[in-house]
Order: structure tokens, then C-alpha cells, then sequence
DNA sequence: AAATCGTGGTT
DNA sequence: TAACCAAGATT
């Protein structure tokens, strides 16, 4: 790959100029109050995919219920997924937790110094393993993430720089006195000033060395990873009410949402949901025609048979909630949640389940859609009977 | 190695 | 609004 090589010289020139601008303005987060292992390890897993204002939110709580890496592994996992509630990507929760019990089972307690050893723990890739290793331990590792393939594209003008080419340049460019500050003053750079649209190349102290700069093609650096399609997947759920409590079922440990705490539901066949997409794209809708067909009350068939199959009578007629549309990174979720009332509690089903009062569901961690549903039979429902 | 994993903010 | 994307890892 074509770049313009930055030599030894003005390497450490453009290694001083950053971390000059870094030590004046870098921002004040509490990760880097110290360098405890554990609390870096924490607040890197929590980045991950995550921006810094969202991990901030967590990031005290967690510590002040987890403050050690033993007491963490001592945790249950309900506990631990309790408190990522809501950050998302929940196996990174599921896999600190594993890595913990790694620690100290394998480690003696202590989290491994270095880059491989870190590297081998549950959740911990290349980009990690480098940041723990020279935050925390002052390695002179690179750490690549979103922001430093950014700053690296831009610094080299690479139109499509490969992950083997970044850590290349990456670990060239390390400060060897200071990687931990180097590694994320770049991050920093990417984050505030060589943003991903309309970079702000007036204000930044590496501006003399930008190739893509020079070349006026800082906006097109790096070129957009091609999106994918995102289908849409109408869902129906069963907000099944026995004597004033909901029924939650505990999802399956693998796939989407694993472990989370959610409303039993059924996929609608594919139609449904073509349709639903139709209508948010802004097309016509045809409704008008002759009525009577099944699509009228979409989810209904499906909720009623869900709670038909967990060996529950439904009593009276099911109410629809309000549709809830949620987007996941590589699916649409039109939600069709359906309330229904149920005589007997005896469930049949394949996992753990748990009737809960409604206004509490207690420790159990859910997603936010399905808060969203919870809130939504709270307004229209849940009011009326209490 | 392409797909799979959440959620919220920005444009 | 729909698209993009953020301190990525795993299979």
C-alpha cells in the first residue's frame, strides 16, 4: 500500500506535537484518574462500540459495585448483566464477567501484564489487549480503533488501509516513552478533532504531517466501509397479566440479547413485515381494500398461539399495545405487542420464567424495547387496574 | 471471513 | 428521516 512514509526525525517531532496538545487539552475522564488494571480494563471493554458520554454513565456504578476484579468474579451473572443494563452489546458484560473468574482462577487474581496475556482473556481482542497493556503497564503496543484507523487513513492519505497495514504504522508511531498517552491522545484527535465529517484540520497539531491534507482528500480518508442491508423483522409479543403480574421470560444464553430478561415472543411470517416497512418508508399504503383479511390486527394470531403453546387460557379478549419499532445493528424490529390476560400461572416453558409486579421488575435486566413495551402497558393498562 | 452482536447521538 | 457510526470481539 502506497503511503507517505514519515521518517525518524519527524516522527518524534509529530509525537512531541501531539502530546503537547494532549497534556494542555486532553478531557477529563475518570478512567484516567489512574492506572488500576481492573478500572482500565473496565472502562476499555465499556468503549467498545460505545461513545465516552454513554460510558460515563456506567462507569462509576459499576465501580462502586464491582470494585475489584474479585468482587466482580464473585458476582452472579444476573447481577452483572443488571448493571450494563441498558450499554448494549451485552456479551462484552457476559465475557468481563468470564474473564474475571479467569483471572482468578488462572492468573492468581492478578490481571496479566502483558499484551498476550491480556489478549488471551474472554473479550479481549487486539485493540484491548493494546490499550490495557500500555495504559495500564506502559507497553509500547499500538491500540487501533475507529478513531486511530482515522487519523491513520488521513495521516498516510490510504484510501482503504488494511487492519495488518494500521498496526504497522501504529506500532511505528508509538511514543516509547509514553504509549498510553500516545495511544489514546490519537483516539483523543479522532474523537474531537479529525472527526469523521468535517474535520477540523485549523485546530489540529498534526496538520504539518497529514498527507490527505496536503492532498486536500481528508474528507474522502478513509474511504466507507460498505453498508449491508438491514431487514426488517415484525415480532409479536406476549405481555401476559395474572393477578396484577407480567410474565417475563429469561432469553436463551446464546444469540440475540442472551440472558436478558424479556416478554415471550413469536416472529411474524415475512409479509407483515414488508408491509410495516412499506409503510415507514413513506410509500402509499393500500388498506383500503376489502377488510376482513388477516393482516388487520398483525401479531394477534401469533400472541394468542404463543400463549396458547406455554399451556396458559387466555380469559377475554387480547389488547394491542403500541407498536414499537427498535433498530439493531443488523436488524429491524417492528414489535406487535399484544396484553393478555391468563387464568392459570402454571408455564410451560423451555427456560427460566418469572411473574413480576409490573411496576418493579426488579433485578432483572432488560432491554430497553422491552422497557418500552413495559412502559407502554404501564400508561395504557397497568393504570386502569390499579 | 462475513455475520452477528445494542443503543444513542449526529447529520 | 434515514444513514451513519461510536476507545470491537467472536465465530
Amino acid at each position: 500500500m502506497k503511503y507517505t512514509p514519515v521518517g525518524p526525525a519527524s516522527r518524534a517531532e509529530l509525537r512531541a506535537a501531539l502530546l503537547a496538545q494532549y497534556d494542555r487539552a486532553a478531557r477529563e475522564l475518570p478512567w484516567r484518574a489512574d492506572t488500576d488494571p481492573y478500572r482500565i480494563l473496565v472502562s476499555e471493554i465499556m468503549l467498545q462500540q460505545t461513545r465516552v458520554e454513554t460510558v460515563r454513565r456506567y462507569y462509576g456504578p459499576w465501580l462502586d459495585r464491582f470494585p475489584t476484579i474479585d468482587a466482580l468474579a464473585s458476582a452472579r451473572e444476573d447481577v452483572v448483566l443488571k448493571a450494563w443494563e441498558g450499554l448494549g452489546y451485552y456479551r462484552r458484560a457476559r465475557n468481563l464477567h468470564r474473564a474475571a473468574r479467569v483471572v482468578r482462577e488462572s492468573h492468581g487474581g492478578t490481571i496479566p501484564r502483558t499484551f498476550e496475556g491480556l489478549r488471551g482473556l474472554p473479550g479481549v481482542g487486539e485493540y484491548t489487549a493494546g490499550a490495557v497493556a500500555s495504559i495500564a503497564f506502559g507497553a509500547a503496543v499500538p491500540a487501533v480503533d475507529g478513531n486511530v484507523r482515522r487519523v491513520l487513513a488521513r495521516l498516510f492519505d490510504a484510501p482503504a488501509p488494511t487492519p495488518a497495514w494500521l498496526r504497522e504504522r501504529a506500532s511505528e508511531l508509538v511514543d516509547p516513552e509514553r504509549p498510553g498517552d500516545w495511544n489514546q491522545a490519537v483516539m483523543e484527535l479522532g474523537a474531537t478533532v479529525c472527526t469523521p465529517r468535517g474535520p477540523r484540520c485549523a485546530a489540529c497539531p498534526v496538520a504539518p504531517w497529514c498527507a490527505a491534507r496536503a492532498a486536500g482528500t481528508q474528507a474522502e480518508r478513509p474511504a466507507p466501509l460498505r453498508k449491508r442491508a438491514v431487514p426488517t423483522s415484525a415480532i409479536a409479543l406476549a405481555v401476559i397479566q395474572h393477578r396484577g403480574r407480567l410474565l417475563l421470560e429469561k432469553r436463551p444464553p446464546d444469540g440475540l440479547l442472551a440472558g436478558m430478561w424479556a416478554f415471550p415472543e413469536r416472529h411474524l411470517p415475512d409479509d407483515p413485515a414488508e408491509a410495516e416497512e412499506r409503510a415507514g418508508t413513506g410509500r402509499p399504503e393500500r388498506e383500503a381494500g376489502p377488510d376482513g383479511a388477516p393482516g388487520e390486527e398483525p401479531g394477534r394470531a401469533e400472541a394468542l398461539a404463543l400463549v396458547r403453546s406455554m399451556g396458559l387460557a387466555v380469559v377475554g379478549e387480547p389488547l394491542p399495545l403500541e407498536p414499537c419499532r427498535h433498530r439493531f445493528t443488523h436488524l429491524e424490529a417492528v414489535y406487535l405487542p399484544w396484553a393478555l390476560e391468563v387464568a392459570k400461572c402454571d408455564v410451560v416453558a423451555s427456560g427460566e420464567v418469572a411473574w413480576v409486579e409490573a411496576g418493579a421488575p426488579g433485578n432483572r435486566a432488560m432491554p430497553r424495547a422491552q422497557q418500552r413495551v413495559l412502559d407502554s402497558w404501564m400508561r395504557t393498562i397497568g393504570v386502569n387496574t390499579e
